[in-house]
DNA sequence: GCAAGTAATGTAAGCGCTTGCATTACACGT
DNA sequence: ACGTGTAATGCAAGCGCTTACATTACTTGC
């Protein structure tokens, strides 16, 4: 008996991925049939597709990646792009997101960009010319060419971590400005008036001018000036939350309640509370935002912003996955944040 | 001038991205030769590929992933499969990963397995359908099969998180057991004799099993029957730690040492002592494991393993790209883990 | 000035899959 | 028994790229 000679030819180094030929063959029937099996069951005859079934599963057949890519010009890949790996804010997130296209089949890309417009650029290319079929980006801030590009490419993408009614862009996530301007209107509702704030950089990120933007709003609102809230600007780490805590006591007023951008930049200003023997909540008040693990492990526990971490997720892969079968979402989808009140924020100390 | 219409036929949707033709005509040069210039630039003339190259930036060209996967049999792409992204335990050595990855122009591609040996087998054949050349694994344990798999398909991987000399697998990383049995040595030497631990499955997971069996030995050592181990398995959160430890107390004797199998449960641990009123190190000491960010900032600071996340992430990132160009690494390397002495492990209290 | 060698480029055959269209098989009504 | 409609299947043309091999253009030594 003759069997495909040619091709025991090719391949010799390795034990070789077997084709959808290799179980066309095996199944007795055309690859088109095959093919149509595995992606399209319902026009295939019952008895045939079990035969063919078979054969896959004795085979141990999977399709090339890149020859399904380049065939059906879909990848049934999204990617991610976030800002960084390094600490938890984004990941419970992104394992929502993940958990849900798990459920549908396609896989996920993730690239971090570690706060770099640049580098996001370039990572966001290259998902796309690695064919990913969508994204989920963090935010609106980008440059005008990137969102043009994805356009010209029919890319589909949402934006995440962000709401914003106005955005002719579809996202799905929370309002910052809001959320902040709650916690704020918190903050000055237990006596403080000189109020700081320890926050990531905020240029090129949204989340947190925003975030800024309303603590700004609430002291107006409260007879405040606006102005008179002192903004540390420092990347995004513990230690550096600590030194700009250090730094903020140092001065003159001291503030009675230091806000931070988020929880890992408020468990650093918490550190050096203690380091430097201040009470908190007596002496100084101390908020995080985005409510992460930490923020319920440091002493005392974090009063801080409760973000829909998981809903975000989930939102965004169907959304995503909607767009893909060509149901443009008409607007965004506002989730709610909420101020989550724990210990480290208390009333202002009687000077 | 005619030019290409069938091309422009095809294409009316969107942009469509430009190909490699698109490039080869403009630039007046055959497909083979843009292709050359692209991926091995010394083959062709410097005018020819001044110009090509010319021909690419205004064209934007990108190359289309699948086709390049189809031709060449190879992606590059790596592929890491992790236990979980919900906690920071393996983001910080993953993200040193793909920074080295990123060096040398390669993509990652990560899934995380929840633990579960079924999933990460299905994991890790659809990283390899989609052409990942090589692959990042966490720990030894998983099915021959999946070994056979990847061995037959001749795709390179190494493991991470644990070293262990006797393997014929290439790993990189460090002694889970001598570690935790240094960490434990240090706890009896403070004149602790019962002695607890919370830990994580050890059943699929050779950290975990590796870390108990750490302790067991420095028991011997030092005449404590090492089945008097007591030991608590619950997945891996902060409330299994808390829950867990509770329970511990509640035994008798109660141990005066709780060492956990991580950090995260750790602090799970140290929340519910405080809830309980109990004075950690004075009443009962607390140990933990890998020295993430949290171990930092609990109150007490966290007695626990420093583990070499970064060193390990980039140096499989190294010995991957090696071993995708064909060198083999003839051993494993082991990383040193060291134990970080901070506020939550004391004396034994007297009885 | 010519053969011979080398460097630069072109030609074209796939890579493994999807899918529009053509073909075949089969059930049914008449 | 025959045409007709429909369901099932096969055929074959790409998808955009890489690369072995063929071809052409230059050098260079004699």
């Amino acid at each position: 008996m003759e069997k495909q000679p040619d091709r025991a030819e090719k391949y010799r180094r390795s034990v070789p991925s077997p084709t959808l030929e290799d179980v066309a063959t095996r199944a007795g029937v055309s690859t088109a049939t095959v093919s149509r099996c595995l992606n399209n069951p319902s026009k295939v005859a019952k008895t045939t597709r079990e035969r063919v079934l078979e054969a896959v599963r004795t085979l141990g057949y999977a399709p090339n990646f890149g020859a399904q890519a380049l065939a059906a010009k879909r990848t049934n890949t999204f990617g991610a792009i976030i800002p960084t790996m390094e600490n938890a804010i984004f990941a419970r997130g992104l394992q929502a997101f993940q958990e849900e296209l798990q459920r549908n089949g396609i896989t996920l890309l993730v690239a971090s960009s570690s706060y770099t417009p640049e580098l996001e650029e370039q990572q966001i290319r290259g998902l796309v010319a690695r064919g990913a079929d969508a994204l989920l980006l963090i935010g609106h801030a980008r440059a005008p060419q990137v969102y043009e590009f994805l356009d010209d490419r029919q890319v589909p993408y949402v934006i995440t971590w962000t709401y914003e009614d106005f955005q002719s862009r579809i996202s799905i996530g929370f309002d910052n400005r809001k959320a902040m301007k709650c916690l704020a209107e918190r903050v000055i509702s237990l006596g403080h008036r000189n109020i700081a704030l320890i926050t990531s950089q905020r240029k090129d990120n949204d989340r947190a001018s925003h975030r800024c933007e309303g603590i700004q709003d609430a002291m107006a609102l409260h007879g405040i000036d606006p102005e008179g809230l002192r903004i540390v600007e420092t990347p995004y780490t513990i230690s550096n939350g600590a030194d700009a805590f250090a730094s903020l006591m140092e001065s003159d007023p001291r503030p009675t309640a230091v806000l931070c951008g988020n929880d890992v930049l408020a468990a650093g200003a918490l550190l050096q509370a203690r380091k430097m023997n201040l009470d908190v909540p007596g002496d100084v008040s101390i908020t995080g935002f985005d409510d992460i693990e930490i923020a319920q492990i440091v002493t005392p526990a974090l009063t801080t912003v409760h973000v829909p971490h998981r809903e975000m997720g989930k939102g965004a892969a169907r959304l995503l996955l909607g767009m893909r079968n060509g149901q443009m979402p008409t607007s965004s989808t506002e989730l709610e944040a909420h101020v989550v009140l724990r210990d480290s924020l208390g009333p202002a100390p009687r000077m």
